[in-house]
RNA sequence: GUGGGCGUAGUUCAGUGGCAGAACGCCUGACUGUGGCUCAGGAGGUCGCGGGUUCGAUACCCGUCGCCCACCCCA
């Protein structure tokens, strides 16, 4: 509440970062890019603002419904149109930039970024209106080893950011469809019977039954489907006999996951055939990744070896992977993941200011440090002495260094370690090497 | 979109149909060359917003907006 009668707080579903907070994110980040780059992932960066149609018609119906989209300025306001949108993730900008910028990018071209996305959906915990993806994509080849890559990369992240009972859901759109097939369900319900079959985790079998009965699709159908769900690996093949798509589905999904076995994705990775997911634009394997005290996911991904075509009119196979950096910081958040010297103090040493007259030796002072290395904060003010200490210890700076009459007259400046209270006093060339040796105790 | 909970000081929250509270934080002083501890004092609120009931509403009722939790969906 303010004073003035304005609300204070951000728009829904979106945040404000403080000092802590974004310690914390760029910690994360950090570790996401060096795992990206050790992979062979180059940077990309692309606009907030896309036009509408690009977007438009990518995402599915409801993620159509969830796109921020921008009002026509100026005349055209009145309107009502909308012709820009902000971007609902990466991938699809990559699509777009794959597709204008061909001639330029190499054969194989492997691209992460990490950018902020928007959706007009309901926040809830861990999920905001805006919030960044970290996306790793490779396109322009169809070889597993590129489902691989990108699962070991994500699983690479999770483990060094301490995760260690993370897990990979995997799937296949494919095979998605050939198992509704099989079992007998009408195509023009494959779309409501996967909205249930996602729902097995959390209801059941007999909710998923029951949704099925809702829905009009027939109790055999689900019985069929029910084995499969129960132990995948050895039901699969008996149920999709005779189906050559959904067979060989199943066989890219197999390698993948032997393949898997020689990477940081060893061990983690599940054959669910109950995973949907909602994007429209994938085409072959799927993947997300699961931890056991979050509702969501951390992250998802697939294949989607025809989505720059929409762009280019010719397909280029791709596939890529999303991590939601506020979902890793929410679970890293509550398990109190995060290493210690992440909420370090701004400043290493404080240079009080005596008086008025003493403020452009401070400032002198501050710089000579600041040169040796040292992060080095200024009082602003010739505040009483007590008070500027005062004030560094609250910010938890460590060391105060202080030039008063007797150290100015002498040509030297005192050192104090908030620390242990010991206070020394040493000639001003020294001071950088002294308040040094003074950090490292 | 569905169900439930909550909006009171900077923060976390008490509270009552009749003068607006605590703790922590903040400011000042005790302590005019030294922080933490202690003590004394102080500032800070249209009780989310709008309407209704009432002599009187922060409290009761209705609406609205916002936040939180679960579901749905997703990263």
């Amino acid at each position: 509440m303010s004073t003035s009668g304005l609300s204070t707080q951000p728009a829904r579903g979106m945040r404000d970062f403080l000092p802590e907070d974004v310690r914390r994110r760029e910690h994360v980040v950090a570790v996401i890019r060096r795992v990206y780059e050790r992979h062979g992932f180059e940077p990309l960066e692309t606009p907030a603002v896309e036009n509408i149609e690009t977007l438009l018609g990518k995402y599915g119906e409801e993620g159509n419904k969830l796109i921020f989209k921008i009002l026509k300025r100026g005349e055209q306001e009145a309107s009502g149109q909308a012709d820009l949108a902000l971007r609902y993730d990466l991938t699809v900008p990559l699509a777009r930039v794959v597709a204008a910028y061909q001639a330029k990018l190499p054969k194989f071209f492997k691209r992460y970024q990490i950018q902020p996305v928007w959706r007009a959906d309901r926040p809830a915990r861990g999920r905001f209106r805006e919030f960044y993806q970290c996306d790793i994509d490779a396109l322009g080849s169809t070889s597993p080893v590129v489902d691989v890559e990108v699962l070991s990369a994500v699983s690479e992240v999770l483990t060094e950011l301490g995760f260690t009972d993370f897990a990979v859901r995997l799937n296949h759109r494919v095979l998605l469809t050939a198992m509704l097939e099989s079992a007998g369900v009408a195509p023009e319900q494959h779309g409501e019977a996967l909205v249930a079959l996602d729902k097995l985790d959390k209801i059941g079998a007999e909710g998923v039954a029951g949704e099925f009965g809702a829905r009009g699709i027939s109790a055999a159908a689900f019985e069929r489907l029910q084995k499969v769900f129960d132990a995948p690996e050895a039901n699969l093949r008996s149920l999709l006999a005779g189906h050559t798509a959904g067979t060989s589905a199943l066989d890219e999904l197999a390698i993948i996951m032997g393949l898997a076995e020689s990477t940081a994705a060893a061990g983690r990775i599940r054959l669910d055939p109950s995973l949907a997911r909602g994007l429209s634009y994938y085409t072959g394997a799927i993947m997300e990744i699961q931890v056991p005290d979050l509702a969501g996911s951390l992250g998802g991904g697939g294949r989607y070896d025809n989505l720059v075509g929409m762009f280019l009119g010719r397909d280029v196979p791709a596939c890529g992977f999303s991590l939601g950096l506020e979902r890793i910081l929410v679970v890293m958040g509550e398990r109190e993941m995060f290493p210690k010297g992440l909420d370090a103090a701004a400043a290493e040493v404080l240079v009080t200011i005596w008086n008025e007259d003493a403020r452009a030796d401070a400032l002198a002072l501050a710089g000579d440090l600041r040169h040796a290395g040292l992060r080095v904060d200024i009082y602003p003010d010739a505040d009483k002495i007590g008070k500027q200490l005062k004030y560094a210890s609250s910010r938890q700076v460590p060391v105060v260094a202080v030039i008063g009459d007797e150290e100015r007259a002498s040509g030297k400046v005192s050192l104090k370690d908030l620390r242990s209270g010991a206070q020394q006093t040493v000639p001003r060339a020294e001071a950088a090497d002294a308040a040094g040796r003074i950090l490292k105790a």
